[in-house]
DNA sequence: ATGACTACTCCCAGTAGA
């Protein structure tokens, strides 16, 4: 089965990509970020008709998450516990069930956290640390999950074209590398990375100055699978060619399939 | 280089993104 995530940068600009992309890719499971709008305003209906269930979290003007389904969902939740006072629309989880057992996805919006010396970069912090806290509990389980979407961590130097550009930004910094190492040394699995050491395999490119044509690139949507998910994957890829539609969003979709066997 | 581009919003100049 296949999973994937994608930064849409405003759902309702980029429906038509998405139903495009859905086609094409065909993932099984889909999770979106950066919907940009409230539930009610999610355009639901075209994106259903394609077979998906679909479930979101949003909030008015930014943030704001998705899942998309073929699989119904036994449960969903909306948050990342931790912080009853966070009111970013930033985590939505979704529980499906295999042949055998079930399979957690959790749809996730890292903060960018910049500027660094601000409150914004201890908040992505303290989320990171939530997400490492919620990490260990799934953990115990032993059940596969996997964490999936924009985490706004560059987690190497070879996943940054130009990296002296960025060592005092968020996505960058040591602390911020650490926290994602963090979360990797816990015993989940950076699929990309499980399956190619090939530098500049990146996933967002700035809409200024020309960084797609210079390849001006990062890599900061990820995919962290369980140990028990990472036993199953397969392969995983970048759909790098959406960032050449028009009028495109300026992060790719990210994927991974899975040895899973689904009912039916 | 206080830039560049895109999308949001009390509809338009200010904020946010990365």
């Amino acid at each position: 089965m296949r999973i994937a995530t994608w930064n849409v940068n405003s759902i309702r600009q980029r429906v038509d990509h998405v139903i495009s992309w859905l086609k094409e890719t065909a993932p099984d499971v889909a999770c979106l970020q950066e919907i940009k709008c409230t539930d009610e305003a999610f355009p639901r209906e075209p994106i259903e008709a394609l077979g998906y269930n679909v479930v979101t979290h949003g909030q008015k003007t930014f943030n704001g998450v998705a899942l998309l389904s073929r699989l119904p969902f036994d449960e969903t939740r909306p948050r990342l516990e931790g912080d009853e006072e966070d009111v970013q629309a930033r985590f939505l989880e979704g529980i499906v069930s295999l042949k055998r057992g079930v399979l957690r996805i959790a749809c996730l919006y890292l903060p960018n956290g910049n500027p660094p010396e601000t409150e914004k970069y201890s908040y992505k912090l303290k989320w990171m640390k939530r997400l490492a806290d919620y990490s260990v509990e799934r953990l115990k389980t032993e059940e596969p999950f996997i964490l999936a979407g924009d985490f706004n961590v560059i987690p190497a130097p070879e996943d940054v074209h130009n990296p002296a550009a960025w060592v005092n930004d968020a996505l960058f910094l040591p602390q911020t590398r650490q926290s994602f190492r963090a979360l990797t040394n816990l015993g989940l699995t950076d699929a990309l990375r499980a399956v190619t050491d090939e530098p500049k395999r990146y996933t967002f490119w700035d809409y200024q100055a020309g960084a797609w044509q210079k390849n001006n690139g990062i890599r900061i949507d990820h995919m962290l699978l369980s140990p028990q998910a990472s036993d199953r994957l397969v392969t995983a890829g970048i759909d790098k060619q959406v960032r050449a539609w028009e009028k495109p969003s300026d992060h790719v979709p990210v994927w991974v399939d899975l040895d899973f066997e689904t009912k039916g």
